[in-house]
DNA sequence: CTTTCATATGAATATATGTTCATATGTTAT
DNA sequence: ATAACATATGAACATATATTCATATGAAAG
């Protein structure tokens, strides 16, 4: 007795099969998918913003958004793993910056559509 | 007794204060990071960008993207929510595609930075 | 009206994730 | 060395969320 596969009925084969053609690779859009995940946490998209403006250390930023300073440092980490910040240390102060001017392109497009 | 704010030590009271002036709206903020986060999962990625390509069924992305019907219906409710993907019935068939083009603009902006 | 088919939906489950708390690291000043 | 301070980190907990499964809805065909 065989195992079936859960077949799916398809009603437009050819939309399906040109579709799939033009698709572009899985990984990176699982990479994109990874990138605006990043975007997708208040904390963060509040990060990325302040650090549109000017630079700023980690607990600058946690007066300024009124997050404990563990909190803004985990979610730096992230961002840090990500490439989206880069930081340089001057004495006891580490100081954020947004690592790449795109960063900045990707929030305004999402932040102009919420304003439309 | 008083009870103590949780006071967090300000190193560059200027910057903080200057980026407070010039922080958007917080409720707009946190509207873009759920913009965001809709686009910040694999399936929902794979299903704006396949519909960047054409309008599809149900059952087509089902197929292509090789997820169950009930998962995508799933995935589907959120993006009509969230109002990034319009729907028209034709008899039993539903056909979705992107509600805007600017959806389209905020998927690049993603895309390209990854394939940067 | 009953069946079939495409889609939607609710409950349940497993997993991911953000914050807190306690503590560690690393730098500067005494 | 030791104290003070800025930041990082690990564990724990609570919440959010993606998928599955079973079933409901709604349209067309017989």
């Amino acid at each position: 007795m065989e195992i079936e596969k859960c077949e799916v009925t398809v009603i437009h084969e050819e939309t399906v099969e040109q579709v799939k053609n033009e698709m572009p690779e899985e990984d990176k859009l699982i990479e994109t998918a990874e990138l605006f995940k990043v975007f997708g946490d208040p904390t963060r998209i509040k990060i990325i913003c302040a650090l549109m403006k000017a630079e700023m250390c980690v607990c600058d930023l946690s007066a300024l958004l009124n997050v404990s300073q563990s909190a803004i440092s985990h979610q730096l980490k992230t961002l840090k793993q990500t490439r989206l910040v880069k930081y340089r240390r001057d004495g006891k102060v580490i100081y954020y910056s947004l690592d790449d001017e795109h960063i900045a392109k990707i929030f305004e497009s999402g932040y102009e559509h919420v304003c439309e």
